[in-house]
RNA sequence: GCGGGCGUAGCUCAGUGGUAGAGCGCCACGUUGCCAACGUGGCUGUCGUGAGUUCGAAUCUCAUCGCCCGCUCCA
């Protein structure tokens, strides 16, 4: 991290820097498996930060789950059949070996890419990479394409020649894949399949493996007969979820932002074609919203339309919900009208009936569905980055010194109070403990410190986010009030000592 | 995956071949009467890891892991 001269760029980079080391320095996220040096795309979170992610999956839950009547919950296992890989495209479709070019960086994939060398001995005539469907055409290819000193070298040599084809992905020894566009050197073939695979059982071969999930979606579409059958539901209706997922990036980037096990938020919504737009901009407009009540501002918050070109071959329609990060804009949540895709998919595969029948219409229809897909790790790390900021607060002399705090949402915030003794004598301690044993008692997160000065202790649980600090001085023995400060704006109120719960529930919502 | 930069105490970093440092933090005791106070004492290191060169490596070489930036990729 550059120290000096800085440019718009760098100090945005030296601001994640600063969350990142606040993160760790706070005990929020740590790197996984630290002490044996770490390992790329896995983090930890700590002591403050599982509070953070908890009580963001909590609210999520509360919201679209226990307070509506028209979603249920489901928790499906991480392993599934891989036949739901086969069906759902994941197998299939990501796992074309592809090779790059060491020369001009560019990437192909390696069985349609083909090296044609034509050689006298030991002399080589041609050589050149090319794209095309089998070796012979790539032959033809290159011999039209040869320019005229090269072809009337082959005309030349024409029966002596002896003709070397291969695809990039079948290379022979002792030969060198080509690139098309530069003629410079391929790297081997490698495939790049996204999901984790895992073999059941003890034995490992080929009729045991399995797949970490590389999504919980398809958890929720495979049980979505069993939850018709059993929960009284009839569409419209939505099966939430919360889950880890797992996807072997190629490129773990930006802190916790693209991790390789991460945590989704997901509904799938299922309801009649007719009212699938309807639903659409209901849960494209509800999510954007939820995350603005939550705290995020609405200046770095955005809604933003796929265009036609960028929809996946599924969706008919889809949304994110951005948010500006201090790397720059990315993905927080997508909101996507998937149709009937998936349910006929797992109908075809499966052999089972996915089909509804309404018995007020007497139709039977697979229902349409919208899938709002939130990242439960990159929700947290839009709070935290979100919260960050820095002002100045006097110290005890008046003057103005830098502060650091953490400006969560009070439902977000990991300790909703902290409770001190103004010094730790003449029976402070004992007062302040049986208030923080009442807090705690009403199931408030809490915090007790009676180390060190009491600006300190402010500043601590500044940068821990907490709200509300009490603290126990000689008035309170005298009439039994406390005072409470704001962590925003610095403020006192003086409040009675067993009004603390209240006066926090009151301003948390 | 490619290219570049970086990796030393909990944090920020200094240390260009010769006994591992500073500031902050943390802990204890005292003091302290509302915003990172003070005094005294104390703790903290596989110098990312492994190998090599050398009488001697935090320092030079190679490999490897991790982080950051750009490209690439992104169901």
């Amino acid at each position: 991290m550059g120290k000096e001269g800085k440019t718009d760029l760098s100090s945005r980079d030296d601001l994640m820097g600063k969350i990142v080391a606040l993160c760790k320095r706070r005990g929020f996220i740590f790197q996984s498996s630290e002490i044996y040096g770490g390992i790329n795309g896995f983090w930890d979170y700590g002591p403050l930060g599982v509070e953070l992610k908890r009580n963001l999956k909590n609210i999520w839950w509360e919201d679209v789950v226990r307070k509506r009547d028209d979603i249920v919950g489901l928790d499906a296992a991480i392993i599934m059949n891989p036949k739901v890989w086969e069906a759902s495209g994941h197998v299939g479709g990501f796992s074309d070996p592809m090779v790059d070019c060491n020369k001009c960086k560019a990437r192909f994939r390696a069985d349609r890419i083909f090296t044609v060398i034509g050689r006298v001995g030991d002399d080589v005539i041609v050589s050149a990479g090319v794209e095309a469907d089998s070796d012979l055409s790539a032959r033809d290819k290159v011999l039209i394409e040869a320019n005229s000193k090269t072809r009337h070298k082959i005309d030349h040599y024409r029966d002596q020649i002896k003709w070397v084809m291969f695809s990039a992905d079948k290379v022979p020894p002792n030969e060198k894949a080509l690139c098309p566009l530069c003629e410079g050197e391929l790297t081997e073939a490698r495939k790049f399949n996204l999901m984790f695979k895992t073999s059941i059982g003890a034995m490992e071969d080929s009729s045991s493996v399995a797949y970490l999930r590389p999504e919980t979606a398809q958890g929720i579409f495979c049980n979505y007969k069993n939850v018709l059958d059993t929960s009284r539901v009839r569409p419209p209706f939505g099966i939430a979820q919360i889950g880890k997922a797992f996807r072997n990036e190629i490129n773990p980037r930006n802190f916790t932002f693209r991790s390789r096990e991460f945590e989704q938020m997901e509904i799938e919504f299922f309801c009649h074609e007719s009212d699938a737009d309807k639903w659409y901009e209901y849960w494209r407009d509800a999510r954007y919203k939820w995350y603005i009540d939550l705290g995020l501002t609405s200046s770095r918050l955005r809604l933003r339309d796929h265009e036609k070109e960028e929809l996946a071959h599924y969706a008919a329609s889809c949304a994110d919900i951005e948010y500006d990060f201090p790397f720059g804009i990315s993905e927080l949540e997508g909101v996507a009208n998937r149709t009937d895709y998936d349910l006929k998919k797992h109908q075809e595969h499966s052999g089972k009936d996915m089909t509804y029948f309404d018995d007020q219409t007497k139709e039977r229809y697979i229902p349409y569905v919208i899938e709002p897909s939130g990242g439960v790790d990159r929700a947290v790390l839009a709070f935290i980055c979100e919260a960050y900021t820095e002002d100045e607060a006097p110290n005890d002399k008046g003057k103005m010194q830098k502060r650091v705090l953490m400006k969560f949402h009070p439902r977000l915030a990991p300790i909703k109070v902290a409770v001190f003794p103004l010094v730790k004598k003449e029976g402070m301690p004992e007062a302040a403990r049986k208030i923080y044993d009442d807090v705690l008692a009403s199931g408030l997160t809490c915090f007790y410190d009676e180390k060190g000065a009491i600006g300190r202790r402010y500043r601590r649980q500044d940068e821990a986010g907490t709200p509300f600090c009490v603290t126990v001085d000689g008035q309170t023995f005298e009439d039994q009030t406390v005072t409470i400060r704001d962590r925003d704006s610095l403020k006192q109120d003086r409040i009675a000592a067993d009004k603390v719960v209240e006066y926090v529930r009151e301003r948390i919502g």
